[in-house]
DNA sequence: TCTCCTGCTGACTGACGAGTCAGTCGCGAT
DNA sequence: ATCGCGACTGACTCGTCAGTCAGCAGGAGA
């Protein structure tokens, strides 16, 4: 939060850019990575690929990253904990729609960022490692855990439909991870306009309305 | 169709069963294959795991399938294939409903029958080899353009509610996708009994006439 | 000019596992 | 008894990569 404008005299002072050559090296790697894991998938991408897409030694590529696991669960481990970010507790005690609208909104956001991280985390993701997609098991475990609660609370307002809370949430999130994969992969290249994700925004809010919120 | 009863003299008669042997063989090492996929995920599952498992030398697995892709693939393709039967297209001039809860019975039915397969199909399929993907991809096209098809051909009808199409169809997918595997890794032992089926089923067919039919 | 030092290089190694194949086994026919 | 034959075996081969490491380049400082 140093004012950004040129400090010519101070001695000590960072330059207002610091330019890290090892984080755009570390950067071009991860991007290198995620290009290739999205290609290829994680099994078929060679660490040889990878650090050929960065135009990099393979030797480099093990300065920065532990091993070839490491990048994947980097790459994985950030969207995770964006969407983790997004997304917030509902309080029944406050208007729904709007914080649901708020959570979808996040959740979109996130996901629609970059097709290709949501790609790999909705496609390639599971079953790769036992360890691994445990931790993305528990991750949509404690979504759905969460979502559930939430229904169920709402339920006992008489703000959500009876019915079987664990169904409701299973639904919801695989409905939303199809949904967005296949925006994910139907547009690599543009990151949909704004409009168009309003109007996503809308119809997917209806369809939750439609089957179980009672506004 | 032969008679079944033993026919003691007549020279050139099948017996009566069979009992191949190498039918059982071939069938040992399907099943044994597909719980090594299911506990270990396609690429942690050794051709070694597989025989130890189904108690038989290495060899004898290229006797009887040309390589660990191929078991794969026929344990897929064959959901894959009960799926394709389970799912009769919507007639729109007869009455939606039961055509509806009949698909969603079918899928049910085929998926529920074998957990393993539901979460191999389901959890370890994408993103394992290009070609093989490229299969599933298609597969659930398909599935998704015909409900797609449906859904505007009921909504020039008016008894499915306006809006995008694919993106009813994808969510519809998704959530059935996800229940359907939440089941099948929620109970990979008891096969769910009738009632639980069909108190399911109609919470799905509810949940689908919330979203846009329009009954 | 010499000498660190840091970042980078890419040929190499070692493990691993899919797929092979020469050989064994046992049974039915001669 | 002997042979033929189909089923089965498991030690071996051989390609493929993930990960290593001895050495290089070139900039900063003396």
């Amino acid at each position: 939060m140093e004012p950004t404008h040129p400090t010519p005299h101070s001695p000590r002072i960072e330059p207002v850019e610091p330019y890290d050559a090892k984080a755009a090296r570390r950067a071009a790697l991860l991007r290198a990575a995620r290009d290739v894991f999205v290609s290829r998938g994680y099994h078929d991408a060679k660490v040889d690929d990878i650090v050929a897409a960065a135009n990099v030694a393979k030797g480099t590529f093990y300065l920065y990253f532990d091993d070839k696991r490491s990048v994947f669960s980097e790459l994985v481990d950030r969207v995770v904990a964006n969407l983790g970010e997004a997304i917030l507790r509902v309080d029944v005690d406050l208007p729904i729609e709007g914080q649901v609208r708020r959570n979808i909104r996040g959740v979109m956001q996130v996901l629609l960022a970059d097709a290709a991280l949501t790609r790999i985390l909705l496609n390639f993701a599971p079953g790769l490692d036992s360890a691994f997609d445990q931790k993305l098991r528990s991750f949509y475990g404690g979504m759905k855990a969460q979502l559930e609660a939430s229904l169920a609370e709402g339920q006992s307002l008489g703000i959500v439909a009876s019915g079987d809370v664990r169904l409701y949430a299973a639904f919801t999130i695989g409905g939303l991870k199809e949904v967005l994969l296949d925006t994910a992969v139907a547009e690599p290249g543009s990151p949909l306009d704004a409009d168009a994700r309003d109007r996503m925004e809308d119809a997917v809010l209806r369809l939750l309305r439609g089957m179980f919120l009672r506004a």
